[in-house]
DNA sequence: AATATAGTTATCATTAATGATAACCATTTT
DNA sequence: AAAATGGTTATCATTAATGATAACTATATT
């Protein structure tokens, strides 16, 4: 993958894996209980996120975290 | 590993990985550019780091971020 | 054309991470 | 015994993440 910031890497994995497995960033959300608009923010790279943030997504997600940071 | 938070068994890592490569947290902070009292914090799980603070010490202790995760 | 769905962006309050300083404890070295 | 080393803890200011709301664009559906 390209050299962006870790933030920006991270964001595409779950844009990735949220979409093969058919779910809308709305219904991800739901699935981490916050709300579109973070999830946007989230997948676009625009924050920072922490652990925590982080393994709520891939828990959602079905997946270990260390997905998340398989570039 | 334990059920313990994700920050608990992040800081074990860092430590752990620390040692065996025979730092002090004095000397994984500095090369981090922080303080060893944030390193203290961080290894004791005290905190739940970003991912641009994970990233600064997997290159301190040059490894790759995911090392952190594999418990 | 109206409605619904999907995603983006701006903004705001609240919470917490970061960065730093300093005091402290324990152990080792001189 | 004093000094150095390694680590912990409390505290503080600053910055930024989080959580939420709302307005907006674009596309697809009825």
């Amino acid at each position: 993958m390209s050299d962006s910031k870790i933030q920006v890497k991270v964001g595409l994995q779950i844009q990735r894996i949220r979409e093969l497995k058919g779910l809308s960033q709305q219904d991800l959300a739901a699935k981490c209980n916050f709300e579109k608009s973070n999830m946007s923010r989230l997948e676009a790279g625009k924050v920072n996120p922490t652990i925590s943030t982080l393994e709520k997504v891939a828990s959602a997600l079905e997946i270990n975290i260390i997905e998340l940071f398989n570039f």
